[in-house]
RNA sequence: GCGCGAUUAGCUCAGUUGGAUAGAGCGUUGGCCUCCGGAGCCAAAGGCCGCAGGUUCGAAUCCUGCAUCGCGCGCCA
């Protein structure tokens, strides 16, 4: 405990971080003056803005403030061009002039840009902006630079982040129900990473409670039985066959403390094996125990104390979370002068402050929303923004067979685990499919659909395409076509790249590090997942429809290197998205052939 | 009873943080193999965005009420 978290810092995927990382400045990029050559989305549009707001602010006096709510997005429908900025419409009131009018009036400011291609002003207001193919094409040749990095971005004020999640009790193995809190906290952890955060990744082990001497009263029951004793379970023992398996390698003189400790050691390990065969690294493994043994609890109490919001009453001790937009107040000190696990919690949220996070996201079962407001309620009381913690709820997944509910009796011990889940279906499509829908909405975990090779599965789909493009250069090889290297791609000549398929498939490729962004801001996963399906599917069509009439590797030199240099730089971002989401991007799908 | 979440095509779900004519997959129907992998592609049909109000240039999205479903509401862990 205690290590400063800006130290020996790595990134998602394990690697270090090198030079090459840091030096990617999308700013200074920018600085090298009016070179075409890297100028990606994020640039067209900050280019864009800062052109329409020295136009007004030449001709009126708004402040940065009135600009702010101007949005530019991609527009629905392609004929309405390549941007489309609601800025007339947004201050037709402050400016009493109608949008049209304004818009008109910003059109030619646009227009001197040099990547612009048009500008037209349609429906209420909107203008309407085209990039010319050249700009986009640049992306390309960006892409391949920036190689696994791309997509990555920087933060003007980037934050330390601790993602806590999975958090499971060690008194058993992962069940599969922990599997979408951890996938999804795992994916998150990764996009805030690669959008410019700094990230930890940690779980918090319960090992000081009820239910971890529970455990040690159950494997001790064990123990007895195979010693010939009469031993009766526990009323809320566990069950299941691993407790008596622990049993048996306690040694016969045991203390129920050192069973204890024994125990939680052998599950805690079983729970890493488990994680990491699942693709799933902890930067940490957070104790109770050791917050309770360092008189961390005392300490949190303490803070509270000093701040006012600890009441006594009825023999017990209670924060006044009903101050801070909890329902009522909160026990911390039971009337017998033990700790609840609330008391616990907010030294553990504490000791994450104290280690200098800023940013504390926690991933929970959506069980445990009730708990939300008294937590927020605890940092506030210490003097946190309302915002410095993040719970994202998962909603529980069902497990199904076929259409039917695969049954469970925890009581009984028969609960499947994550293990048993990941091995069946695989590491891949398990995660897929987790991560296929919004954390909060309830999904069942088909185990046949997500075997089954269809589209229902669509990490297939994904996969499939992008083992596509490597056959493709492994084709272009055979027939002795040459393949750009990426100090020959920028000497390519890319505007053969002509057909309206392919332009689609360069521009939705520069939307990655939007992409990556937006779905690390608002704790959604998925919509990389969405992003990923879309652009493999632009370029499954685009290859069906041009594979009669036209193939990639047929024809004239000077084209096909062209649009090799397009699947290098898709194969590129597939990589890199897939790699987001911690599923391999395979170089061909010959494993379905030997089912 | 109170709180949180959900409600969008037959099914499962997206919807870029309030934008233009509502999107995908599955399923249904009909097409495409002289082709770099058809594990693919194209097209059609399918909608009162739960209901009713409100906010504004503009609402599936924001506010209020109602309905239905799920989950929480211990000095348990």
């Amino acid at each position: 405990m205690g290590e400063d978290p800006a130290r020996a810092r790595q990134d998602s995927h394990g690697r270090k971080r090198g030079p090459a990382g840091a030096d990617r400045c999308p700013d200074r990029r920018a600085a090298e003056g009016g070179s075409r050559r890297g100028t990606g989305r994020q640039e067209m549009k900050r280019r864009l803005r800062a052109a329409i707001a020295a136009a007004l602010q030449s001709e009126s006096d708004l402040t940065e403030a009135d600009l702010a709510p101007i949005g530019i997005e991609v527009p629905a429908r392609p004929e309405h061009g390549d941007f489309a900025i609601n800025a007339a419409m947004v201050l037709a009131r402050k400016l009493r002039r109608s949008p049209r009018e304004i818009a008109q009036g910003l059109a030619p400011a646009l227009e001197e840009l040099p990547e612009v291609e048009r500008v037209t002003v349609a429906g209420p207001g909107f203008i309407n902006v085209s990039i010319r193919p050249s700009a986009w094409r640049s992306v390309l040749i960006q892409i391949l630079e920036q190689g696994e990095d791309f997509g990555r971005s920087q933060r003007e004020q980037p934050r330390e982040v601790m993602v806590e999640f999975v958090s499971a009790n060690p008194t058993g193995p992962l069940h599969f129900g922990h599997g979408r809190g951890a996938v999804v906290g795992d994916v998150l952890a990764r996009l805030l990473d690669f959008s410019g955060h700094r990230v930890q990744r940690e779980f918090y082990v319960n090992d000081a409670g009820r239910q971890v001497r529970n455990l040690a009263l159950s494997i001790d029951c064990w123990r007895r039985r195979h010693a010939g004793e009469e031993a009766a379970l526990p009323e809320d023992g566990y069950h299941g066959a691993y407790v008596e398996e622990l049993a048996q390698e306690m040694p016969p003189d045991a203390s129920l403390e050192a069973i204890e400790e024994a125990a939680v050691e052998a599950m805690l390990e079983g729970i890493r094996r488990d994680l990491s065969d699942f693709g799933i690294h902890m930067d940490r493994f957070a104790s109770e125990r050791a917050l309770v043994s360092a008189g961390r609890i005392q300490q949190a109490i303490g803070a509270l104390q000093e701040r006012g919001v600890l009441e006594e009453r009825e023999g017990a001790s209670w924060f006044r979370s009903d101050r801070f937009g909890d329902e009522k107040a909160r026990v911390l000190i039971k009337q017998d002068g033990s700790n609840t696990y609330f008391a616990t919690d907010i030294a553990y949220h504490m000791d994450k402050l104290q280690r200098g996070f800023d940013m504390l996201i926690n991933v929970w079962g959506a069980d445990h929303h009730g708990y939300v407001p008294r937590m927020k309620a605890a940092l506030q009381a210490l003097g946190q923004a309302p915002d410095a913690l993040d719970v994202v709820l998962v909603q529980m997944v069902s497990l199904v067979r076929d259409g039917a509910p695969v049954l469970m009796s925890k009581r009984a011990g028969e609960i499947t685990t994550l293990r048993q889940v990941f091995e069946e279906v695989g590491r891949d499509a398990a995660r897929f499919f987790f991560l296929v829908r919004g954390p909060d909405s309830q999904m069942e975990f088909d185990l046949e659909l997500a075997k089954r090779r269809s589209l229902d599965n669509p990490v297939f789909y994904v996969q499939y395409g992008h083992a596509r493009l490597c056959s493709l250069l492994v084709r272009a090889a055979e027939r002795g076509v040459q393949v750009p290297a990426l100090d020959s791609a920028s000497s390519v000549d890319l505007d053969r790249l002509v057909l309206p398929e392919e332009m689609r498939i360069v521009k939705r490729m520069s939307e990655l590090p939007e992409v990556v962004r937006r779905a690390a801001d608002s704790r959604a996963p998925h919509q990389l997942v969405y992003y990923l399906q879309e652009l493999v599917g632009s370029f499954h069509s685009y290859y069906t429809a041009y594979g009669k009439v036209d193939p990639i590797l047929v024809g004239e030199e000077g084209k096909v290197a062209a649009r090799l240099v397009l699947v290098l730089a898709l194969r590129q971002v597939l990589r890199n998205a897939l790699d987001l989401l911690g599923v391999s991007a395979p170089e061909r799908m010959d494993s379905l052939e030997t089912e």
